[in-house]
DNA sequence: AACAAAATTTAGACAAATCTAAAAAAAGGT
DNA sequence: ACCTTTTTTTAGATTTGTCTAAATTTTGTT
């Protein structure tokens, strides 16, 4: 596979999360930064190949074959960021770029090794979970910051955006993974929210909370 | 610059150690193990980017900016081939293949965090130099084991041929860069020769000699 | 059901990197 | 100096991945 068709079937993958609907050709093309006649040449190809099935005008789904492919590129990925972050002290904002690069490179006694070094993780910087070897990953309790009642608990365990703004955003605030988080309470009106993290209170808007995991903890709680 | 002239650069580069000379297209097609008239279509390409000198007939020779590309990426090179071996415990034969895809990875952080990480190390697995940010290298006192008196001694330092099949070679006879090799004797008529590593004495023959580079330690020694 | 709008595919073009086959230039031998 | 061999370049084709513009199919609305 070239690091092209690589990408569409990543592409495709995380399109097809939460849905078992077919992706369409435009959606496809947003998502792949190109054009739709682009995206049809492409997944001509990736279907010839059998790493999608494919109708002409009914969008494409990913084949057992195509879902694999999909996960090992995944895992590389997430296990470059994690070395990326771990080993080499970038910070979470600065590791998408590098680990879009390192997520090509074929070598399985790398990807191994590299799990290894890294105590077979579980999740990424952003709190993703890493498939393992089979492609199998661990799932865990976690809502939406702006989903969890009010008043209670939880633990930062991911962001939904994963975008340098949005993360450089948490850093300046303190919210990193691992960080335990106080739910206030919701404002009315516009859905934002007041927390308290690392002893500090602050008000968040709908966006933010709306891009953010947490582990719920408590219900409730006493001050 | 593509993966594609990446490799030619780093080519013309290998070539052009130990010569002045221009480099021909024939033997650079030799190197990159594709056809002359390949070779003739891209480094017309890299003379545009003025990556290179190049008069039809003439051969090609880098420029400054040629060079200093070419130092990028073998620095690089040699660097991933480092952390291979040293971080993930790859032996020093299984390296080269993947340190081929590594290599063209751009990320200039990557490339400095991973050198502090091995802490700044001077030479690679096979014993060759790493360029620093600057493209500067440390050399080093080395002769070819062919080229050593008898009776005399050294330290291994490197390998002048790194293929696999000669590097599992020393692995089974315990030569490894550090070793202690005393040289006892040659023979004159085959010029193979007598050494002595690890306690235990072996002969090699001269195209293994010419192949394993030692740093002098003594002209002459006493049992 | 008919028609307009949106989505999708096709057709044709282009750049990168390669190839084969043929032409041109340089090198070598007598 | 001439002719042959080798080297190098050119010409034309192929594959991958992209594009624009045009044609076609599907969808949605009255």
């Amino acid at each position: 596979m070239t690091h092209s068709e690589e990408n569409y079937i990543k592409g495709i993958y995380h399109l097809s999360q939460g849905g078992k609907n077919a992706i369409s050709t435009t959606a496809l093309a947003a998502q792949m930064e190109t054009k739709p006649s682009s995206v049809t040449d492409m997944i001509k190809r990736l279907a010839e190949k059998d790493l999608l099935h494919y109708r002409k005008y009914q969008g494409v789904r990913l084949t057992e074959t195509g879902t694999r492919h999909a996960l090992k590129v995944i895992r590389k990925h997430r296990l470059w960021e994690s070395f990326l972050v771990e080993k080499l002290d970038f910070s979470w904002d600065e590791v998408h770029e590098v680990a879009e690069q390192l997520e090509h490179i074929e070598s399985e006694k790398l990807v191994d090794r590299l799990d290894a070094l890294l105590n077979y993780p579980d999740f990424d910087p952003h709190g993703d979970p890493i498939p393992d070897k089979n492609g199998v990953f661990k799932t865990r309790d976690k809502k939406l910051l702006s989903a969890m009642p009010v008043p209670s608990m939880g633990v930062c365990v991911g962001v939904r955006d994963s975008s340098p703004a949005f993360l450089k955003f948490l850093d300046r605030h303190h919210i990193a993974l691992g960080r335990e988080i106080r739910v206030l309470d919701r404002e009315a009106f516009d859905h934002s929210m007041r927390i308290e993290v690392g002893g500090q209170t602050l008000q968040i808007s709908h966006q933010i909370a709306g891009n953010l995991y947490l582990k719920p903890t408590a219900d409730s709680w006493k001050p």
